[in-house]
DNA sequence: GTGAAATCCGAAAGCGTTTTCGGTTGACTC
DNA sequence: GAGTCAACCGAAAACGCTTTCGGATTTCAC
């Protein structure tokens, strides 16, 4: 292979400093077009490549940003993950930056790799997702001056930067979407509501009630566990309660699924007796029996605007105040989401067509 | 935050040099116990972390791995990544190496990160996963002396370092446990054979069925694309030959779920008429309706295997050749292989018995 | 008590960039 | 034609570590 071309070498075929070979290279003001001009032809045709170690100890700056990994504790978020550091790496790839991976085991851990990069500056910026209503690493981060965005927003994210999903926006569309099908019984499985969406989400599908003027019972808003097992239990409890919903907004795909499974068991079929959206978009549901309808956000172009903007606050110094951004999700027409059947639910009660 | 604590400061309270501070924390043999240990404390005390640039500077070392996250072209391969992905990271933080993701677009583009690399040396190692019976990128790597390890063999993969499921096993396990439930008419349902695990899972199946003596037609070696779709219409013509099979080898679960659609459509229950079997151990496939009998492969002991290998290669020098491991896949019991029924095939030829 | 061999540490030269600070040109003004 | 001002470029000092080399001790054998 032999030595890579240095900066040296483009100098001295070409009678130049290095400092003014670095100059053109970085295209600095005080250096002239022509030598701007040779020296980039040159550099291309030794096809150099800057040692990014020695740059990043001359400039002080790092040019990674960081990926903290959730740990895997909700079901199939891998899919999720895997797009949204696909957008990263590859917006982050067009200006030669670097995307490097953090995978801590537990939450001690994860506070404790922030502190280290406080120190070492080895990483200018960080990527969280998976946050909580209560995350106390918004403060953490804010306290050690690490930039940082988050895909998701916490109590705490008021000054800080995000993109985010608007929760409530897509479950207020989705609850739409079921009373214009004809739905009044619509019922919500939510989850735990430490996780800021479920907050949100459940907001949605109230204020999309409330604005039709439809009330339901309380036993309607349902919790479950991110699981299959959460959704199905939490199915099984709305279908005991005494007049059951004749559709169900479910807080994730995988939940959906578990109230799938929950209504076959007792005899129901998914978007017959009881419709179903859930939340993700997950191609997996299109090869459920029946295809499960969703509703689905953007992620690679998500990952792409999560570099822009850390780019941004790290290069440029923008505020992270200006860099807050909702996107909207978008239906997702499956097979899980029909109008109401007249046959169910079975022994109706005069709160019926209220 | 203040100033990051640097090896001068550690100099100066202990009235030593930089370098012997240097050789200290790094255990070179010419520095007593006694002023080891004091410099040790000191670090501790000051919290000191070394400036990695510098270090990887002058060192000429970088401490990243690289890891090529392929192109999203099957499906759901993000939960296979994710846990890949999450193994890896865990083993190198442990010495304090990165990762560090690489997300080409094409092929092409991979080939020319692959360059860069080379010159820059700022990756001193890869992982690289989805391995093709003829692939490019093992030529390339070795001329380009990057130090690489795949997770899957490709036919130039005999003197390079491995981590690959023993597929032909795990296929040969599968059809045998087919068997053993009292099935004779097998099919296979496999994988483009470019991928050359296809290859190898084919020859599993095939050589199970040699090995009991049971004879299947040509029509039961089906092929088809790694997708849903895919798996629906190779079950979809296996039901069409003469006499079909009353069990099904799939190459992956999201063909086996493919092909249990297929099933439905025909009015036929996975798991009654025709037994399925899939590969991969995803979790959704417990969700379905039946749950998918599976295969399942290590995979977070996998990605730290697969650290550990690349670490000792690039660290230690250790010969590609001598890192290989083929591991076995285990059966995920469900509830789509079951003894076959009487009354499927319909129309019985005299062929059946054989 | 001398010489040789260990033992331990410091000085200094890198590693390959960036960036500040001056200095040399030439053009331009009056 | 002297002075001023841009426009360009080079010298050299960082950046914070590693590693070689040699020097000063101490230890040991004889």
């Amino acid at each position: 292979m032999g030595e890579p071309t240095r900066l040296k070498a483009i100098a001295e075929r070409l009678n130049l400093s290095e400092s003014t070979v670095s100059r053109a290279l970085n295209d600095y003001q005080d250096i002239s077009a022509h030598t701007k001009l040779i020296v980039r032809n040159m550099a291309k045709q030794l096809d150099y490549q800057p040692n990014i170690h020695a740059k990043r100890l001359a400039s002080g700056k790092s040019e990674t940003i960081g990926y903290v990994m959730p740990i895997q504790e909700a079901q199939v978020t891998g899919q999720f993950i895997h797009e949204l550091m696909a957008g990263i790496a590859k917006a982050l790839a067009k200006y030669g930056w670097d995307l490097c991976v953090i995978a801590p085991q537990t939450t001690e851990e994860e506070l404790s790799i922030f502190k280290k990069i406080a120190r070492t500056r080895h990483i200018s910026g960080l990527v969280i997702t998976r946050t909580f209503s209560d995350d106390p690493r918004f403060q953490l981060l804010q306290e050690l001056e690490i930039p940082f965005v988050s895909h998701g927003r916490s109590q705490e994210s008021k000054k800080t930067a995000w993109l985010d999903v608007d929760n409530e926006l897509a479950f207020f569309d989705m609850t739409n979407h079921l009373i214009e099908l004809g739905h009044k019984r619509i019922a919500h499985i939510g989850g735990p509501l430490h996780y800021n969406f479920a907050y949100q989400r459940r907001n949605g599908w109230q204020r999309a009630l409330k604005t039709h003027g439809i009330k339901v019972p309380k036993t309607y808003a349902e919790t479950a566990e991110l699981t299959f097992d959460g959704g199905c239990h939490a199915m099984q409890r709305l279908l005991e309660v005494e007049s059951p919903p004749t559709a169900v907004c479910c807080v994730s795909d995988v939940v959906a699924i578990g109230a799938m499974q929950a209504l076959r068991k007792n005899g129901l079929r998914p978007g017959r007796e009881v419709s179903l959206i859930g939340y993700d978009g997950l191609e997996l549901g299109a090869w459920l029996d029946p295809p499960l309808t969703s509703m689905r956000q953007p992620l690679q172009s998500a990952g792409e605007k999560l570099a822009q903007i850390l780019m941004k606050i790290v290069e440029r110094g923008s505020l992270p105040s200006d860099n807050q951004e909702l996107v909207r999700a978008s239906l997702v027409q499956r097979e899980t989401a029909n109008a109401p059947i007249s046959s169910w639910p079975p022994n109706r009660t005069k709160a019926d067509n209220q």
